[in-house]
DNA sequence: GTCATTTATCATGC
DNA sequence: GCATGATAAATGAC
């Protein structure tokens, strides 16, 4: 059996302070419009960083949460789904 | 009566989980039929101790042979794998640091420390 | 081997 | 009290 301990000092300061508004919408957006592959690559990663005024790894970050957060729960992200859906009426064929 | 959901969400191919999905069924009745918790990923967590000596052994190579690495295993008490996936990840956020120290020390800009 | 990603877990914000 | 961003095992593509 793998005993799990908890010894978990601090190893590192996740300090974390939440995105503006305005970034998490320009994600939103993104996240949503592209919601049959939601993978920006990683020219899409660095325009999304600059507009949204964070980096590149904490682009990465907000999506790879927002995929497992959205597919465990959808129901949950369903009434975001439809605000942001509306939104944007664009194409997200890829 | 049973309200018909007039767009479902497709389940696209991204949505599913690629080993161990812990999670109950999300679309159960729908196209999907999720089975329950089976076998949950599980995430060693190393002790202080154990992450000490990794962190030392790393500090003398970043690249640990496979005699070694045998060796190691025993000493702290964990699998061949174990070490070889710790110090795979323990590269790439090594890489990582580095490359943050590299672009704060050149170019305007970029000071993203504390 | 690298490396993007998945996943669990952590620490914080509110 | 969960939402959310960050970190670190673990996986898989290549």
């Amino acid at each position: 059996a793998v005993m799990i301990l908890r010894s978990r000092f601090l190893d590192a300061r996740r300090k974390r302070r939440n995105f503006n508004k305005q970034a998490t919408e320009i994600l939103n957006e993104y996240f949503y419009s592209h919601l049959s592959n939601p993978y920006p690559s990683e020219e899409a990663k660095e325009e999304l960083a600059k507009k949204c005024g964070i980096t590149v790894s904490q682009v990465s970050n907000w999506f790879g949460n927002k995929r497992i957060r959205y597919k465990k729960n959808i129901g949950k992200f369903q009434e975001e789904a439809n605000i942001y859906a509306a939104k944007t009426a664009v194409t997200a064929t890829n | 009566g049973l309200e018909e959901p007039s767009h479902v969400q497709l389940p696209f191919p991204w949505m599913k989980s690629t080993k161990a999905h812990a999670w109950k069924g999300q679309w159960a009745g729908g196209a999907y039929s999720v089975e329950p918790e089976e076998n949950k990923r599980t995430r060693t967590a190393y002790t202080r101790a154990q992450l000490l000596e990794l962190e030392k052994e790393f500090l003398f190579n970043k690249y640990i042979s496979r005699p070694r690495r045998v060796e190691l295993a025993v000493m702290l008490n964990l699998t061949e794998r174990h070490i070889k996936i710790w110090f795979q990840n323990r590269r790439m956020k090594w890489k990582k640091e580095e490359d943050k120290k590299r672009s704060s020390g050149s170019a305007s800009g970029g000071g993203e420390g504390e």
